[in-house]
DNA sequence: AGAATTGCAAGAGCACTGCTCTCGGTGTGC
DNA sequence: GCACACCGAGAGCAGTGCTCTTGCAATTCT
């Protein structure tokens, strides 16, 4: 078919990838709002509109690099979770959570990138958010295998439940297979205190009331996982 | 005095009023990015660098709407915890979460000015870091109030905690005075999943695994007083 | 192998931005 | 009444995203 490797071909590829990294390493060093278009085709020695042949427009670029961020980080946090044993839930969330934060303190132009302001006409196509689900499905994962043990516990009194009302039942059991319609709630408030957390540090929402957010960090993931009912095995 | 109110001031004062109007509009119709000074002059009936006698730059503009934004958010949420009688905590919180989000929903583009991606070379005045504080300080006074009334309970065994190593007692016994230190990490979460639950609602994280975003926050909402101790009287 | 097609970078140009500076007119305080 | 401070107009600078046309080089078809 059409798809042989001729020189052409990784020549455009080695150039798509390198006009990214010269954005990346633009937007680390100024900030997503300073990242220009024609300071990425100085820096590279082209005359601007050259550009225009990879990337059609500058949210294009942008769509690209909140791609590759969000799997970067998805990657990440799948390896840090790996290196941890299977049966140990605890200690898997916590070094999962630990990577979230070390990826987004890393990069946190990257960070504010995904989880900041959305780009302003941008409306993010399916293959972002299944990026972006692949961090979710990492912590989904730690639950399944967690819950499974205590599953023989009592089926909970539950005066019914409405999780089905409000939550989407179907995309969540598939990324928590086995755990229980009642545990959703707490799991995605989970989700959400720690990427709150994120963006509290990062945009400069603590400043006043935290002094060592390292630690704090850690004493909230302590307190997520016991309402989460991570414990060690 | 300087302060005489003569024809000028008022003038001034009165034209300040009205940038800020049309850049709130605009705001509002695009997005902060899609702000420019140009439009806003073209929008008065005046030349682009007369804006420059009320806002020496752009950003200072932005910061006057983030003062704007916050003090906006704060008087709501006091107007909203207002009007619910003031021993019963939980209907407090309550209805000052649902204010939060009320605000936050109606207006979504000063939400992000306020709690998104902070502006590239911008640094928070002290001003705003005092307006921040302002719905904090409404929370903060539904514990005081709701504490005191079970601080007779026992002491807490508690193993020798540590909040003191990674949070500012000083600042955050000012906004909860009353409380005991052991509650500022539940306080400070349940502060974090609040405003991450917006950003996500807003920033469109939810999407795929909510369908009743209204629903679910009153449920994230009842779920964060349990665990703060929040009951009706 | 030669011809036709396709991909690429260059350059000029458009409409826009934030911001600066200078120039008259006007209300203010002494 | 006068000097002063303020304000709006206008021109201009450097920068932006993006478009379009023009040659050149590499690939593909015949």
């Amino acid at each position: 078919m059409s798809k042989t490797a001729n020189s052409r071909t990784i020549a455009r590829g080695a150039q798509t990838e390198a006009i990214k990294d010269v954005a990346r390493r633009l937007i680390a060093e100024k900030s997503v709002s300073g990242l220009s278009l024609r300071e990425v085709s100085r820096e590279m020695g082209l005359v601007s509109s050259a550009l225009y042949r990879y990337f059609a427009t500058r949210d294009d670029l942008l769509t690209a690099l909140i791609l590759d961020a969000y799997n970067d980080l998805g990657q990440a946090v799948e390896r840090a979770d790996a290196r941890v044993a299977r049966a140990d839930a605890y200690a898997r969330w916590r070094a999962s959570a630990r990577a979230i934060r070390r990826w987004a303190t890393n990069n946190p132009h990257e960070y504010a990138l995904i989880y900041g302001t959305p780009i302003p006409g941008y409306v993010a196509p399916t293959e972002t958010i299944e990026a972006a689900a692949r961090v979710a499905r990492v912590l989904g994962a730690i639950l399944s295998e967690s819950r499974k043990v205590e599953a023989k516990g009592a089926p909970k009194k539950s005066k019914g439940s409405d999780v089905g009302r409000y939550l989407e039942l179907d995309s969540l059991a598939a990324i928590m297979p086995g755990v229980a319609p009642e545990g959703y709630l707490k799991a995605l408030m989970a989700w959400t205190t720690i990427f709150g957390f994120l963006t509290f540090e990062l945009f400069g929402q603590y400043v006043g009331s935290a002094k060592n957010l390292n630690l704090m960090f850690d004493r909230v993931v302590d307190e997520l996982a016991i309402s989460l009912n991570l414990e060690a095995p």
